[in-house]
RNA sequence: GAGGGUAUAGCUCAGUAGGUUAGAGCGACACUUUGUGGCAGUGUAGGCCGUGGGUUCGAGACCCAUUACUCUCC
């Protein structure tokens, strides 16, 4: 099958930052882009209809450790793969299940053959080595499948950094060696991206780009940060991966971040993206708007009756008010979470559409200061 | 009119045999959430315990009066 193809359009005259192009089998994606995560093959309170229309999503997650529990690679081979099971026709990146072993820490034991994990489900034991993981992203049927990795927590110190980064590099070869045994399985191609680690060590970080990029992957993919680690240092390990990973391959920062952090990390190279805020800090009343940062549960907002975001091409934010969202939160009421979650994620695409047309005018970094303290301020 | 019940945080109520800074749930307010075990979590504010007397070393608890609400009967 042919590989997923990267086509870098422009790069920003006064900042790093590009707009491209990803082709897969399953259409493209323009970047730089942010990936709506659906852990078990549903972005949570949003249908997929809406992912379509109203958030405009072009690619979204799914996660194979939650997917392998439930509802079991069974069940999803027997479907024909994740898009025919949950209709999501666009692409689909699966993670590998590295990070459930770093968030999972407390029922995991970690070897040279793979992870021995606890089900949180039902405490039954299961071992994910990376030939394992590769099998099963393949049952999943993503588009882009992540290496299996190790996510070492923050603070790590430099001997069990290095330990876990090169454990990482092993593996990463087996998950190589196992793709290349295996067809692609549902007739379109399955693409890996290795990623980074490293931890907070500028040689380590250094050696694993070079280590990562001699692979030759269709994409590459930063780990590791956004795990505790002060911002600042997550944005001076950003750059220093940018620059040490190839040019024309497509930069994925994993698990970032607030909207600003994205715009901090497009400027430094950064084409993709994944995060849980704009669904579940949604889920929690905290709205993300073209005006600023809401949140709605405050009583200022009780009869407030413009719609929640204007700013927006979407209907939904548009139709309904804050004073009305605030109600369905207070009340407890299902629709709450619907309507935040799609408030927060049509403007975290909005909000990387917009720095793409500005990458392609070549006015990224001054449309980015200009907007930057609108996005942030607290309402 | 007679008899009974209840008055404690914005709301609904706990407060053990009278004993150090009176509690909970909800609400309010604020904060947290970064490759999703999260419709979650943390914190803060807010009470001269209906009012006035009394008993006691000490009363939200006991006694008297009073007010409001409430139930039953006439």
């Amino acid at each position: 099958m042919p590989q997923l193809k990267f086509n870098l359009q422009n790069t920003d005259t006064f900042s790093k930052a590009r707009a491209g192009t990803i082709t897969t089998d399953h259409g493209e994606i323009l970047t730089p882009i942010f990936m709506p995560v659906g852990t078990v093959g549903s972005v949570k309170a949003v249908t997929q209809q809406q992912l379509y229309a109203d958030v405009k999503a072009q690619i979204i997650l799914g996660n194979t450790y939650h997917l392998y529990l439930r509802p079991g690679i069974e069940v999803l081979e027997a479907a024909g793969g994740l898009h025919k099971f949950n209709g999501w026709q666009k692409p689909i990146l699966t993670d590998s299940g590295g990070y459930q072993v770093f968030s999972l820490a407390a029922n995991r034991k970690i070897t040279e053959e793979g992870a021995l994990f606890q089900s949180h489900i039902d405490g039954s034991k299961h071992m994910f080595s990376p030939e394992k993981v590769m099998d099963i992203e393949r049952s999943i049927g993503a588009d882009i499948i992540m290496a299996f990795d190790e996510c070492p927590p923050y603070p790590s110190d430099y001997a069990y950094a290095k330990k876990s980064m090169d454990l990482t590099h092993r593996w990463l070869q087996r998950c190589v060696n196992r793709l290349a045994e295996t067809p692609d399985k549902y007739g379109y191609s399955q693409n890996l991206f290795p990623i980074v680690q490293g931890s907070t060590y500028k040689d380590l970080r250094e050696a694993s780009c070079q280590y990562i990029a001699s692979v030759n992957a269709p994409g590459n993919a930063i780990g590791g940060l956004s795990v505790g680690e002060p911002i600042e240092m997550m944005y001076e390990f950003t750059a220093l991966c940018c620059e040490n990973l190839p040019l024309q391959k497509p930069r994925y920062l994993m698990g970032v971040g607030t909207p600003w952090d994205l715009l901090a990390c497009i400027a430094l190279g950064i084409d993709m993206f994944d995060c849980v805020m704009p669904t579940r800090n949604g889920r929690n009343g905290m709205l993300f708007t073209t005006n600023g940062v809401i949140n709605i549960r405050n009583k200022k907002w009780a009869t407030d009756f413009s719609v929640i975001d204007a700013g927006l091409p979407n209907e939904i934010s548009n139709f309904y008010s804050k004073a009305y969202l605030r109600h369905l939160f207070v009340a407890n009421e299902i629709l709450a979470l619907q309507i935040a979650s799609l408030q927060n994620l049509s403007f975290y695409l909005w909000l990387v559409g917009q720095a793409r047309e500005q990458i392609l005018k070549n006015n990224f970094a001054n449309w980015k200061n200009d907007i930057l303290p609108i996005i942030k301020q607290r309402l």
